[in-house]
RNA sequence: CAAGUUGAUCAGACAAUCGCACGAAAUGUGAGGAAAGUCCGAGCACCAUAGGACAGAGUGCCGGCUAACUACCGGUGAAGGCGACUUCAAGGAAAGUGCAACAGAAAUAUACCGCAGAUUUAUCUGUAAGGGUGGAAAGGCGAGGUAAGAGCUCACCGAGGGAAUAGUAAUAUUCCUUGCCCUGUAAACCCCACUCGGUGCAAGUAAGGAGGGUUAAAGUUGUCCGCCACCUCCGCAUACGCUAGAACCUAUUGGUAACAAUAGGUCAAGAAAGAUGAUUGUCAAAUACAGAACUCGGCUUACAGAUCAGCCUUGUACC
RNA sequence: AGGGGUAUCGCCAAGCGGUAAGGCACUAGACUUUGACUCUAGUAUUCGUAGGUUCAAAUCCUGCUACCCCUG
C-alpha cells in the first residue's frame, strides 16, 4: 500500500465520516465518498476496544491484505472500521466480508 | 527412585510466490526476553556556566563495582527452614515531642489480693517472692540471706563499659569490670549522615509568520538572593534531532563475584494514520506472553512447550 | 510522553492506627380483612489483590490489578 493511496490526516477522516455513505455487516463498516482526487484513498481504523497492540496490528494487516486483492473505483475515498469481534475472525472471513461490502456499495470495477 | 533447592538456555526452522518500510541501488536490511508497566538511575537537549540559602523529596549495617543508581556483587547481623538454601527500608528511643485502645491496682510508674512486723481488729510501717491483666509490669534461674523480702550477696546465662586479638570494615572471640538508671513505637513527628536545580525528543536547533519590551515587566525555580539581555505566541507545517552506541560477538588476562582491561570481528529497524501480512510445502505434533517510536543500565509484572548443569540437599531401597 | 485520583454490603457511601456509622434495597416479624405506609430485628468469611512495619492495619509503607481524570 503506497503512500499516495492512504488517507493521512485527521481532517480527511472527519470530513468523510460527516459526508460519506455507510455500509456495514457484523465485522466491518465501510464509509465511502466521491472526490476529485484522481486515485482512490483508503484508511483503516482499528479501535482500542478490539484488543491489545498485537491483536490490533494483526487485524489491520489482514484488512489491508484483503483490500489489496480487490480492484476498486478511483475518484473515491474509503474508510474501513473494524468492530470488536473482528479480532476473533479468520483471514477468510475478513476477506469475504470486505469483498461483499464493496459489492454492496457498488464500488468494485 | 522420589521430593526439593540453586543457576542457566531456547522462545519454531527452512523454501517458494505476492505485498509493505528504509535505501541511489543490491542476490541488502527489517520486532522482544520482556519491545510491556513507567517504579528507579543516567546520557542527550534547552533554561546562566547549574551558583548560594530555605523549604521539599529520597536513601540509611560494612566493603566493592559502576557513567550513575534505591540497582548489582561479596561479607556481617537478624528471621525462617531437618537441610541444600531463602528473605530483610538493618542509623539514632540516654536531644526533644507525641501515641500505647480494651483489660489491669498500676503503663513509666504502682501496691488490689498477698507476705511480714507493730499497735490492735482496722489502721500504720516494710516489701515485691507469689496471684491475676496485658504485646509490654524495674533482667532470668539457683543458692545464701531475712521478721517477710529484695542484685542485698554469690555462681551461671543475658545487658552496659573497657582492653587485647583477628579483620580494610561491619563485626566476631577472649579477658577484665559495672549490680543492672529503667517498655515499645522513628514504614509517628523528629535528630544525624549522604544525595537531589527545573523541564522533557510533542525536549530542542535551523528556516517561516505575528506580537511585546527598553533597565521596568517578562524569563531563569516552590520562595528569596543572584543572573541575563532579550522574551512570548502560531501551526504535524519542512529538515535536523533519528540511530556507531557507557553497542554487540568471540578469545585471553586480572578478580571469590559484580566487573574491568587487552586483541580480533560485526554494523544489526528507524516509521510518521505509523512498516513483518497472506497462501502453500517439509520437518511426528504444536506455538505461550506479547509489537520498536530519542537511547542505554536496572527493577517489576506476563509467559505455552522444552533442555542443561551443581564433587547441591533430604528421604527410601539395594550393594 | 508526563502527572493525579478512586476501589469499603446488591447500590450510594462515612470512617484515615484500637477491630466497620448511616441511607436505599433485601429477608423475617408486628400493625391491617389484604396491600402500601409505619415500627422492630437481621444481613461485611479476606475493606480490589500480594507482601511488609506494628502488640494491633480498612487506615502506615512497597509491588501488582481494574477503572477514571488532567496537560500536550
Amino acid at each position: 500500500m503506497q503512500r499516495q493511496y492512504r488517507l493521512t490526516n485527521q481532517r480527511s477522516f472527519d470530513y468523510i465520516y460527516k459526508h460519506g455513505k455507510c455500509v456495514s455487516d457484523d465485522l466491518f463498516t465501510l464509509v465511502y465518498l466521491e472526490g476529485k482526487y484522481p486515485l482512490y484513498k483508503v484508511g483503516f481504523v482499528v479501535a482500542k476496544k478490539v484488543g491489545k497492540a498485537v491483536v490490533r496490528n494483526k487485524v489491520r494487516r489482514r484488512m489491508r491484505e484483503a483490500f489489496r486483492l480487490l480492484e476498486v473505483k478511483e475518484f473515491h475515498s474509503y474508510i474501513i472500521v473494524a468492530h470488536s469481534i473482528a479480532s476473533e475472525a479468520t483471514y477468510l472471513c475478513i476477506k469475504e466480508s470486505i469483498k461483499t461490502l464493496f459489492e454492496k456499495a457498488g464500488m468494485l470495477k
